[in-house]
DNA sequence: CGCATATACTTCACCAATCGAAATATATGT
DNA sequence: ACATATATTTCGATTGGTGAAGTATATGCG
């Protein structure tokens, strides 16, 4: 960024920065939003099946429990995605050894074939054009990423700092 | 692999800080996802309506074939939900003078004071805690934002072409 | 004009998503 | 052993979302 040490013309100022970067943070969600589910309908699975199924995958023993955290669903809602999921052979229930009230969740091989098929459209377009760019704005970028997630997230620091067993209360606001 | 013996400490692979910087924005996407539906839930919208409704209200006369393009959905989706909006007491539906097929949707005063209301949690809070950072963090997230947004989009530029095709016709008085 | 065709919506039938509340089964502490 | 807490499922209900068919209006053409 080029900078001008006088400032001869307007700066916008702080609240128009912010708004700026607002706009150009819901253009990438838009993006993703759309890119999600032309993803989720060239799998046949809908983007909620395809989120918990990726979450089963990637931790290859997950209770409803935990997904549902993760996630923000309600375990109701993992409830019935697992249902289909399991129709449709990709994943697979069983009971806790440990506890038995636990359900362990994973991915059947089918499963699995399925998310690598389809890893991530939007990872893989993303990848291939960041990696076109100079090193230093990669990082630069990494750097902006993680900052804008914080400033995001502050407001959430409740919703996602707990991964496994839920010891969290979660008081409901109305 | 990749080991540089002349790097003594690992610098990161191109992919590698692509796939964390996706990771971080996957965190940014989560967050204002909850945030949206949280927000929604503050003003009893779910998260298609008030979209819808801020559509609406942010032209002030929309049709039901135009809002349906900009957010890609279909239009019986976009009957359904003004149906509720309607209902609701916020948006009114009227008919196209010039072509009487048309619905001219328009936010009711209710409407507007919801949009008001809440203009954004997301926003509201975002852009306090952006305000806290010195200008030059805040014009380097500003530009990697934008970047983001490019890359991201690049890859659906076929997604949303049509995004105003359907939505000028603003020849208003003939 | 009169008809064919296109457009703008709505209606309908259908399934997925999502939740809260209640039910079920298992743990755990005292 | 009993009360209570935890993990999940079941149930009932609403919304989201779509394609296909239906309705009303527009428009072009002979």
């Amino acid at each position: 960024m080029a900078s001008d040490p006088r400032f001869s013309y307007v700066s916008p100022m702080s609240s128009e920065i912010a708004s700026l970067t607002l706009r150009a943070l819901r253009r990438v969600l838009r993006a993703t939003e759309i890119g999600s589910r032309r993803l989720a309908s060239t799998t046949g699975l809908t983007p909620s099946q395809w989120l918990v199924l990726r979450e089963i995958g990637s931790r290859d023993a997950a209770t409803p429990g935990a997904v549902a955290n993760t996630l923000q669903f309600s375990q109701a809602t993992i409830t019935a995605i697992v249902d289909r999921l399991e129709e449709l052979g990709l994943v697979q229930r069983r009971r806790g050894d440990r506890d038995k009230r636990q359900v362990i969740l994973s991915a059947l091989p089918a499963g699995q074939v399925a998310l690598v098929d389809s890893p991530d459209l939007l990872q893989t377009n993303f990848t291939e054009r960041f990696a076109q760019l100079p090193l230093w704005e990669q990082s630069m970028l990494l750097a902006a990423a993680e900052r804008l997630s914080v400033l995001m997230d502050a407001q959430h620091i409740d919703a996602a700092p707990l991964l496994d067993s839920g010891a969290i209360d979660r008081s409901e606001p109305a």
